[in-house]
DNA sequence: CCAACAAGGGGACAGATGTCCTTTGGACTG
DNA sequence: CAGTCCAAAGGACATCTGTCCCCTTGTTGG
């Protein structure tokens, strides 16, 4: 139910090159890096708590959701590799304010904080470097946030279908299967399961898709699009 | 109906000071300084345009609002001084998705991009500062996307309150007059007049609030307060 | 003072969404 | 194979919200 710390300098390096972390990363923090693993529905980081280390997702899928004084919780995003987790944390010194779980089994590089905070505040490619994740972040959350503001839910979830279908991100068919876990699309598009089981349906007796049990096909991805209206969950 | 140019060397020396933007912006910068004014519903930026400057607000209020493919508009937030206006723009290089228009009458400190990009990339006081802002920016914007998601208007017009309200950022009394037009709070909450009236009429038969001609008087805080849970608008 | 007009306020209805609860179908165990 | 359990699917109803439209009130110009 934790983290397991990996010791294996070669698989470290071999993500270094790949991602051109030299690039970003000091002398000093390559010296001090470490390699975590997570297992499936692990948490990263908690609500609350201080980071101590700056995280790099190198591999797998992590889940950042919040949880509110209400109690209902809600998915903001998916990261994958390469992504940043602690950045926010690390630059303004704050506790963190989202919960990070992984999806699947994930590893990230992790240097600590403090090794971070003596070289890295300096380092003009880190710091651009930090600026480009922001950058996205930023964008990707309003692009949501308005997404999920103006639209009624038939758009948003043709937006996400089309998002994920033409990405094509886990190497899926184009247009064919699809299987993410329904209860948590409907966490991401920011509403209950009962609702999205409801627009799905009713997709369906219009033909734009079919559900199996527990899948989805994709028939007319062209009306999904026409759905969509031009917008995107990044 | 468009900007214009300042020119009144010993304002812009006292912002500079003001705001200690000695501190963050480099000497060849701060040579390039202009000083620019918009008067009332001017737009200082198009979304798809590119910016030519870096503004830095130091005076008045900017409208942060976009446009959606659906025709619709959504305002997104308030700036006030100190903030960064074509941030993400300069340093991706992206054209602007957002538009921003003055309030009431603004001044901005306005610096060539291409000044900026010579400069500023390489200064990690300054790459300091937009790291800075651009967390501010997400977590703004994250917090609103939230509480806009999860809560039904009722709670958000609570929030809205308790944060105009609290921290008297008008000059107003803590919990007496505000007067912002209503049109414009519905648009943030991502509302309709229609409903955002409702709900006022509905707080005003339990006695949270008064409602006169264009005016609203909080009466009972506390209850806001309970309504909000906790929640904030910035 | 009156007419015309703009802006705020509110009624009525439809659509979107949440909550609760029941039903269904499949997997797993003994 | 029967029994149990669990997740998916869906029915019923209440609530939240948007849209359309009309009424009221204040304002401006003659």
């Amino acid at each position: 139910m934790a983290m397991k710390k990996l010791s294996d300098p070669a698989a470290l390096s071999r993500w270094v090159n790949q991602y051109g972390l030299e690039d970003i990363l000091s002398e000093k923090a390559r010296e001090r890096m470490e390699l975590f693993s997570y297992g499936k529905g692990e948490p990263v980081c908690q609500a609350g708590e201080d980071l101590a280390y700056l995280m790099l997702l190198v591999s797998g899928k992590l889940k950042l959701s919040r949880l509110l004084p209400n109690g209902r919780s809600i998915l903001i995003r998916f990261y994958r590799p390469l992504s940043m987790i602690g950045d926010l944390e690390l630059l303004n010194g704050q506790p963190a304010n989202c919960s990070v779980e992984s999806v699947g089994t994930t590893i990230v590089i992790a240097i600590p904080a403090d090794v971070m905070r003596e070289t890295a505040l300096e380092d003009p490619r880190f710091l651009r470097f930090v600026i480009r994740h922001l950058s996205n972040k930023l964008m990707t959350m309003s692009n949501a946030s308005t997404l999920n503001m103006l639209y009624p839910l038939e758009n948003r979830f043709a937006s996400y279908l089309v998002s994920i279908t033409g990405s094509g991100s886990g190497g899926e068919e184009a247009d064919e299967i699809r299987t993410p876990k329904l209860t948590e699309v409907a966490e991401l598009l920011g509403t209950s399961y009962r609702h999205l089981n409801r627009i799905i349906t009713k997709l369906a007796s219009e033909g734009l898709l079919e559900r199996k049990r527990g899948k989805i096909l994709v028939h007319d991805l062209q009306q999904l699009h026409r759905l969509a209206e031009g917008n995107s969950y990044h």
